[in-house]
DNA sequence: CATGAATGAGGGTTCATTCAT
DNA sequence: AATGAATGAACCCTCATTCAT
């Protein structure tokens, strides 16, 4: 946790040196973040950092927790009103948003990424703090299908959960790749998952899959399969 | 390439040394991977160290490519008789033969696995070896499923190649945690998924939801939806 | 460039760090000098040499460059006052001058001379800053001489420049081992070239011996043939 | 020096040993010369190495001295059958043939210009040998040439020895640049001297110069000023 | 509260030389 | 006599962290 002393700097400069910190280590691997040059970019004393923060790895964390705060808030604005979605709509949702919260803010998604995939010397640590941006509620979205008659009962459970926390996990980055996102269009902040036509045929497929694996009564055979 | 002066070793030597390697390379970054340590720990002169292996990338580079002769040897050894496997037979024994490699090499899994995830300093170097992995090959297999009506027609070949090669790399760290395997039970190589009956029913049950999700005709309709 | 931090120490101890550096760089190749061996010496921390210097060749351009910035400040403050000398009178200034920079600052003058001879790992570099020592004057001089009929027609101008420059950063190794001094009598630096006898007769030859080399109408001629 | 072992080798073994050896010292400064290097391209063990030689500075010394024998031998080649040359006529001679070493074992020259430039960590050992090239022998000839009465009495021995001992050990250095003689016209040892026209100009040029500022009565009086 | 110089353990790597076979 | 594996001190350099001002 940042000091006390941190909270009290002013806005902009603590702006600053969180703007400057996130850019690092959303770019490099974590051990290859130096504090150094994050006070030198930040403009900031060597001695202030230390003031500011424990050390690197609670720097480190407190970006974490950010981007898990800021999904947070971005996935509680892009609620849909309706609070009663079926399983496979809820979802769906889930992953846009995740994905959407990916392009809006793509250095502190990356951040969460690289905690997930291990290149850090705490990784117990981290894990506890990115499970809090969602993943966590998978096995009872399924087990909720369940009951709900949304999903069949033969599905494992947890197996399933499994296979929807990795597919939410990576499916960001596979759609920057598979649209051929430049950082240009990610940066610009102009890319809207929900309302991109590729994204949206993507999204689409990927749900008729997992609701025809998934699903009790999937649309998708009804689509395709009485034709 | 190790140096023929490596080669040229005592069998025991040399395992010792491959042994703290992979020990180091499978439990650390790369980065964070220390020769210092190794050569401590293998009990050899640093200057030795640099008489087998150019240097740490090296070294690095030769794990990773033992570990994938040793899966392609594993392959090899389990690849069934009967050739013209369906697609989702395929698909089947090849997932389950990447979870009995992770399984019985567990380290040298890890290593690849990292080498896929994490940031390298010669990224394309460390790609074209664990290339030889097969994770490529989804794309084609599902594109062979389409033509050979396994599988259904309005599937997004990519994005579905996505989704198995993304399974692939992570269910066999799934299985682990799921059936509370001890590093004893990995370590004594016992662990056989082709035999395990826990391992078989989680294998089915994926396989069941993939194929529903996916296949043209999937037999679980039958096992299923006919009752 | 030595780092701000190195310019915000300490007169004393930046003197200590720089009369270290200078020694050793004086006496050994340029590969044979230990940056571990300077800061044992200058009794300051390894890390804080880093924080000086971007590294062994930014501290020995820097050096490079005092010395440099040194040997001009003595020519400008030795220039005779009557601007326009003849070339022969120019010329002995000038090798005089460079002498007594090679008596009164040796280590400096060392420094440069092994730039010029020795094989340095970034060879244009050094001489970009020895250049800054006046050696490739003498093409100049030499075809502003023969302009002027104080040089002789026949000589082949880059020939003699290269005469000329050999002695000139030659003489004062020459001079010292002629006239005997001792690192005593150079250090205490009361030694004046251009008020010794002796110095001045030897000067006063060789001048004589490279006019009535190259000179149109050599002053020697009068003074000896004509007895 | 070699130890009787290595001169019990076959010519030929001995041969590829100091062919090596000369290539790597006549290219890198002595500090960077690697032993395995050595060993490598001469395809031997390295336990040979150190059967043959005490170590790194005795093969260089004797590398060195090879020079000096095969300069000895050149000079004695080369040496004019009419003994009673003159002054300046001897002087041209030695110069010339001096050239003619470093054309025809450039590589051998290399090795000998570095240890008079002084770059090894025992530069005295190094100088002793260097100067059996002959650099000593200038003071005679000047003492000899007063005496016979070519050259002017006023000049100063020691210092038109200097004089000639530094043009005559880098001249060779400065024709290669001047002619622009490529690495290929130099080992291909077509070049001569004593032949090639543009070489002998530079000669005269250079011994009319130093005849004029030397001599008694000098040639180049008669040649240019009595026109 | 801010500063930035100081620290020193540790990083990967090189090398001439030794010594057991 | 020949071999080549073993050695370990020394190389340059990086870094998160501390602490006196």
């Amino acid at each position: 946790m940042p000091t006390e002393t941190f909270f009290n700097l002013t806005e902009e400069k603590r702006a600053r040196i969180i703007g400057v910190a996130v850019d690092e280590f959303a770019n490099k691997p974590y051990l290859s973040v130096s504090i150094s040059e994050i006070v030198r970019r930040a403009a900031i004393a060597k001695g202030s950092f230390y003031q500011y923060f424990e050390g690197k790895k609670d720097l480190y964390l407190h970006l974490l927790s950010l981007g898990m705060a800021q999904k947070l808030a971005l996935v509680n604005q892009l609620k849909p009103s309706n609070n009663s979605l079926k399983t496979f709509d809820y979802l769906r949702w889930m992953i846009q948003a995740s994905v959407q919260f990916e392009l809006q803010y793509p250095r502190l998604a990356r951040i969460a990424y690289r905690a997930f995939v291990e290149e850090i010397p705490f990784p117990d640590e981290a894990t506890e703090l990115t499970n809090q941006g969602g993943a966590y509620l998978f096995n009872d979205l399924i087990a909720q299908g369940i009951l709900h008659e949304d999903v069949a009962p033969w599905v494992d459970t947890d197996m399933a959960a499994f296979l929807l926390r990795t597919v939410y996990k990576q499916f960001g980055h596979y759609l920057v790749s598979r649209l051929k996102l430049t950082a240009a269009d990610i940066s610009e902040g102009t890319f809207d998952v929900f309302e991109n036509e590729d994204a949206q045929q993507l999204f689409r497929n990927l749900m008729d899959l997992l609701e025809a694996g998934m699903g009790r009564d999937p649309e998708i055979r009804n689509h395709y399969f009485s034709k």
